[in-house]
DNA sequence: ATATATTACTACCTTTTTGTAGTATTTATA
DNA sequence: TATAAATACTACAAAAAGGTAGTAATATAT
């Protein structure tokens, strides 16, 4: 499912942007906060960029702010656009089909167990982390 | 969920297995019908045997048989034998935490969201898939 | 204008995963 | 006992993923 750390640093990343009231985030200040390597960091922020889902200043006072609206953005298209999948000659998952069998015999348990998951996933926007995270921040008052 | 094609020619190998009816399986065998690198098969199923799902034969004739029941083998205990969380410090899903929150953000979501997986996954034995094999040969006639 | 704080691009290095090669060992069979 | 068909072990090679470095470009502030 999720298969590479740059995925989750993508989550992680969007995740705290999206619950935070910053008017610009620089990757410096993404990096001390998250502490995730700081020019790894930098060039996924670009990859964001260029996938649409943050957009970027450059200059002084520059950074990245999102490009869409958080409800726009849902945790399986995160995951789906940072994950290459190799879409042809394999399951819709990500298990590459035996040959013997097409589909392969795990194809429908693996399928039921998956959907499952992307369906909450995709159901799960930004917008949503973010007022579940400010109930919380409510609750502990 | 599954980081490692490894995972996938183990969850392969183990499903072909389980549905055949042969006395004994060898790694030729076994490469010819899964087309998994011959020598990469051969490791893995060693593996297989130190961790418990197979036994093997050496000498002509050799091969590989099931160490236990079909019953007894889920898929998720597959995964989670030839997956290697850095369980500590990370979520339970292989979702490293971010340091600024924790639980991140994402943890309950994502625990939501595993949790049906490996529900569905762990619920699933090699028998299971065996006897839907066979229910499916059934029906094609 | 110049310095500073930022992103962008390209190339490289390191680690992990995947795959290969060679040789030794085991065992049935002729 | 020699041969053939298997697994086991160890080391190496290739590919992919993760991470670093240097430099260029951009924009603001002084």
């Amino acid at each position: 499912m999720i298969r590479n750390k740059t995925t989750e640093y993508a989550l992680t990343i969007l995740g705290f942007m999206a619950t935070r009231n910053e008017d610009m985030y620089s990757a410096e200040y993404l990096h001390k906060q998250l502490n995730i390597p700081r020019r790894y960091l930098r060039r996924l922020l670009t990859d964001l960029s260029k996938h649409g889902f943050l957009k970027s200043t450059s200059g002084r006072n520059g950074g990245f702010v999102f490009a869409k609206d958080l409800e726009e953005i849902n945790l399986d298209l995160v995951i789906s656009t940072l994950e290459r999948y190799d879409a042809i000659n394999t399951c819709i998952l990500g298990f590459s089909c035996c040959i013997v069998d097409k589909p392969c015999i795990m194809h429908d348990i693996w399928m039921e167990a998956r959907s499952k998951m992307v369906e909450i996933l995709s159901n799960t926007t930004l917008a949503d982390l973010k007022e579940k995270y400010q109930m919380d921040l409510i609750k502990k008052l």
